[in-house]
DNA sequence: GACATATATGCGCAAACGTGCATATAGTTG
DNA sequence: CAACTATATGCACGTTTGCGCATATATGTC
């Protein structure tokens, strides 16, 4: 399961000894992409389907320079495809983990908010 | 799904007009905590069981400080569970969804490393 | 009380990161 | 070829963040 995760990622990899932190430095990377509110927006976006660059910039309100670093960013990682179509490149998710791991972030989220909220009813009678 | 996992977080939430960029945010520090790899270090111990801090500190390496402020973090953010027994503190993993997520963005990357070695394989020379 | 152990915190520093500006590259159209 | 559009990149700046050091707090022991 979970527990033995990051072993079954070094019997992937070419030199198993020094893997460890190498592999840690991965996955620390993977989730580091998608700690940024920006790039969060950009997935969100792409979750309805291939978009081209400049639909992204209208749609996250961001610069055209960073919304392409972003993109770039996420598709070197391998989480978004990269299709030039003429003088527009399309990205599109390629990763569909991507779907899972928000939904499984949410609905933590989701639950810890509830739970804040008991907490919060119960110690004041009142809400703030 | 996941496409609207933003959606049905900003439901739970207080005042549902400014969230959007608010849930952004909290998805986004969310991933944050992950994104260490001296973070991710002492959950692979905890996914253990329950570990005293001065055992973490043994484990992960790392200075007794810094284990603190990585697990106080955690136990913020509701990831982690903070029970206090003479002079140890004991934490462990309080959201089982961290389980699922690590699951996950190993799968992922597996999947990734595989077909970047085949892809390694095809040509002769690769690209970095 | 003094002392020891376990954990947390204040401070400063260095590295990493996101961002904006200007500009470069690629491709289309006249 | 020139002009225009779409995307990518070089550079500098401000912020953030992880870290180490020393120290403070808490608890147990003598």
């Amino acid at each position: 399961m979970a527990a033995d995760c990051l072993m079954s990622l070094m019997g992937k990899l070419p030199s198993p000894r020094l893997l460890t932190e190498e592999a840690l430095g991965m996955i620390a990377r993977r989730f580091a992409l998608l700690a940024e509110p920006m790039r969060l927006r950009l997935l969100h976006a792409l979750f309805e389907g291939e978009k081209p660059v400049n639909a992204l910039v209208t749609l996250s309100g961001g610069t055209q320079a960073n919304v392409s670093r972003h993109l770039q960013a996420l598709a070197e990682a391998g989480i978004l495809s990269r299709r030039k179509e003429g003088l527009q490149v399309f990205y599109a998710i390629a990763d569909p983990s991507i779907f899972k791991l928000c939904d499984l972030v949410c609905g933590s989220l989701e639950q810890k908010l509830v739970r804040d909220a008991e907490a919060f009813g119960h110690r004041s009678s009142g809400q703030a």
